[in-house]
DNA sequence: CGGGAATGAAAAGTACGACTTTTACGTCAC
DNA sequence: GTGACGTAAAAGTCGTACTTTTCATTCCCG
């Protein structure tokens, strides 16, 4: 249960972030420092670091006289990586896989059509070469390989749209991408219709064809959305 | 200069962070702990805590032995609306508030689509009520109560989608459309276009037309960027 | 002359204790 | 019942002492 941590603050932080994301405390709780010194066996001055930096992520609200609240979820950055790792891998990371591919299906389709518009040639080769690992690995239960690829595709395109709001998706992406392989139980190879939507991507934005790119993406997301559809109704 | 604040770490945190995203300290410096403690006149434990939560913010990178680097911008979480508010107030303003809209050109759509199917009653009230109120405002130089109610509307519609990651996004887009209002010095009446646009948006909501609210809102999103074109090249 | 191990020191990490400041809450007078 | 007031609880701040990690220099041996 409680993580390795090389790192008081770490520690610390992690197993209370994660607390909190699953709903271990509702919001309104209160916690006082001192007490959680004492729980966690540190220096009121660890916890105090890590309070700071469960408020900066809105998790938590710190006054005087009253303790440290929890906050409810509709204030929490959930844009946060460190947020999103913790709720990915707590209580409702189905409703969380929701949410991250509803926004995937919005952003993905742009960031292609742009990437369409931007990519460097290096760009477009990588994309090339990462949509061709897909295929050579869409067979024979190489699912672990065939991520790796998948996730390399998704994540040049979103650099390749030369928007650092899109790029700094990458992350998301990845965490979406690992997190629906491994729940899946890894039996099935992966869509071949998913697979050559990702080639013909490839191809669009190569070509500079922003609408085509744009559209396929969007074929793509679809086909991730059904998918969760079918998963949990 | 220096923010009044009503706490120690609130100041120095502002200080701090403002300076590093304005680029004041170019990725690879080094700051140390000490060194700013005496520089704010503050003790070591305020500064550790705020470098804690920078470092929560991937804005630097703190090791032992070497003291706090400042990390480089494609690291950052430009996704923490304390983040995007120094940027916007920083140097590079422009740049950042290209980005937002792009994204915002991606989100708000599909949004509008969602909040089409989801809408309550109440909701759907609350957004035409904000759109007449745009109308009522677009002319004689009202243009602050006018911002007032586009936010409101942008805000209901992220709301009204029903998924917690575009309802976040809510912030985003006030800091947007505020910097925009405030940056043109405030002079012409908004675009009637514009205006018309919002109030049949709330009609397709309404209505439960998802694909023509995603439409109207992408062509909302669209003279966001023209207009963005226009100013700055 | 080169490389790897021992050594030293610099800076962050942690701990503790004392003190300050804010403020929720209960009390008492009106 | 309402409002002023005092109290105490909890976070905020500070200074200092100590630990741990790790970079950099040096020195020894091959």
């Amino acid at each position: 249960m409680t993580t390795p941590a090389q790192g008081l603050h770490s520690h610390v932080l992690a197993t209370l972030g994660l607390a909190i994301t699953a709903g271990e405390y509702p919001p309104g709780t209160v916690l006082r420092t001192d007490e959680l010194a004492q729980r966690f066996d540190v220096s009121r001055t660890v916890v105090r670091e890590v309070v700071r930096v469960l408020e900066s992520m809105h998790l938590v609200e710190s006054r005087r006289r009253v303790g440290v609240t929890v906050l409810p979820t509709a204030s929490w950055n959930v844009y946060d990586p460190q947020v999103i790792r913790w709720r990915l891998a707590g209580a409702d990371r189905p409703r969380q896989l929701r949410s991250l591919t509803v926004l995937r299906s919005a952003v993905e389709p742009v960031a292609a059509g742009l990437a369409a518009l931007h990519a460097t040639p290096e760009q477009c080769r990588e994309l090339t070469e990462q949509a061709l690992g897909m295929v050579a690995t869409s067979r024979g239960r190489r699912l672990e390989e065939y991520l790796v690829h998948d996730i390399a595709f998704h994540r040049v395109v979103l650099n390749a749209s030369g928007n650092e709001m899109f790029a700094r998706l990458g992350d998301v992406v990845a965490e979406v991408l690992t997190g629906r392989t491994h729940h899946h139980v890894m039996f099935e190879d992966p869509d071949p219709a998913a697979v050559t939507l990702h080639v013909q991507v490839a191809e669009a934005v190569r070509e500079r064809d922003a609408a085509r790119a744009e559209e396929l993406t969007r074929q793509i997301a679809v086909g991730a959305l059904q998918e969760l559809d079918v998963l949990a109704p």
